[in-house]
DNA sequence: TGTTACCACCCTAAGTACGT
DNA sequence: ACGTACTTAGGGTGGTAACA
């Protein structure tokens, strides 16, 4: 390979091919026709004297050498690209910029929502894409670009991502408001006689680990709905007798609708973090969005 | 089970735009 | 004028679904 001649644009065609496995994906993402990129491909292979994709059933299937070549050239794009964003100052009320992120509905009402206000204000042609937290799929989903953010809980991120603390949540029990079996001082008896809502959005499931303190401590609750999203939850309990124990932030602002009251028993809380990759970290916008959310989650 | 139609994907060929 | 890299057009291959 003579790197004189090399176009080193085609090393960005390169890393996108080798994340798409299949060229027509891999024009789209580059804003080329799907030949253009079949021309370069052609020209990578010349260059380094190897097939590098070889077409399979469905798309193309990288080479050995190919995927020898993977890490060591996305780590040197992303430095270029770091290089380029450090250098290229961010004019929030200016900048043009699109930022994915991933996340549970509870966190969207309780981070999203106060930063898209945050950002009508502040940053106008910054726009968000919402995504849903699939944790099978983060790592590539990050790699393919597809998300910048996942807010989530850091010590669940897949290794290699960057990671930064924002809060540390406690669970609250709530109920509709005048609901006549919940009131201050409740006992654990009192507690688990109750209709339970939780949120289960794997499988569905009844058992979370508050079953397994209260089990701990004799008693057994009656969760009698299985949610599969948090937002669900306050809307179904302020229109019945049913109980639940969510997530602080999710309810801080309709105590007005809501009774709110501490759990009769100790239940551990869990930490909320960001999650981003290596390829977004030098990038002056995502910095930006990033340093938006912290002062949010700190006032 | 074999045939047919359709779709996804990749390739080559030919024409075009652009820089030197 | 020439070389390069793009586009559109069209063809080959292989998988899949529908149907007799």
């Amino acid at each position: 390979m003579d790197s004189k001649r090399l176009d080193l644009n085609l090393l960005v065609t390169l890393e996108t091919l080798l994340v798409e496995q299949n060229v027509t994906k891999a024009a789209t993402r580059l804003h080329l026709s799907q030949p253009a990129v079949s021309a370069q491909l052609n020209r990578l292979r010349h260059e380094f004297d190897d097939p590098l994709l070889i077409p399979a059933q469905r798309g193309m299937t990288p080479t050995a050498k190919a995927l020898e070549l993977l890490d060591p050239l996305r780590q040197a794009l992303d430095q270029v690209r770091g290089a380029v964003a450090r250098h290229r100052n961010f004019d929030a009320a200016k900048a043009k910029l699109t930022v994915a992120i991933a996340c549970t509905d509870y966190l969207q009402a309780a981070v999203v929502k106060p930063l898209i206000l945050k950002l009508r204000t502040r940053a106008p042609g910054v726009r968000v894409a919402l995504r849903n937290l699939d944790m099978a799929q983060l790592d590539a989903q990050m790699a393919r670009g597809d998300v910048d953010l996942a807010l989530m809980t850091p010590q669940a991120a897949p290794p290699g991502l960057r990671t930064r603390h924002l809060f540390d949540e406690h669970y609250v029990l709530i109920g509709r408001r005048n609901h006549p079996r919940l009131r201050d001082g409740i006992t654990v008896r009192e507690f688990a006689q109750l209709e339970h809502v939780i949120v289960s959005l794997g499988d569905g499931g009844f058992v979370t680990p508050v079953d397994d303190a209260l089990a701990a401590l004799g008693h057994r609750r009656n969760v009698v709905l299985s949610a599969a999203s948090f937002l669900f939850v306050p809307e179904i309990v302020s229109h019945s007798d049913f109980v639940a124990l969510v997530p602080e932030r999710l309810v801080r602002d309709r105590a007005a609708k809501l009774k709110l009251m501490d759990c009769p028993f100790p239940v551990e809380g869990f930490a909320v973090g960001m999650v981003w990759h290596e390829r977004s970290h030098g990038h002056s916008g995502q910095r930006w969005i990033r340093e938006a959310i912290v002062s949010l989650v700190d006032a």
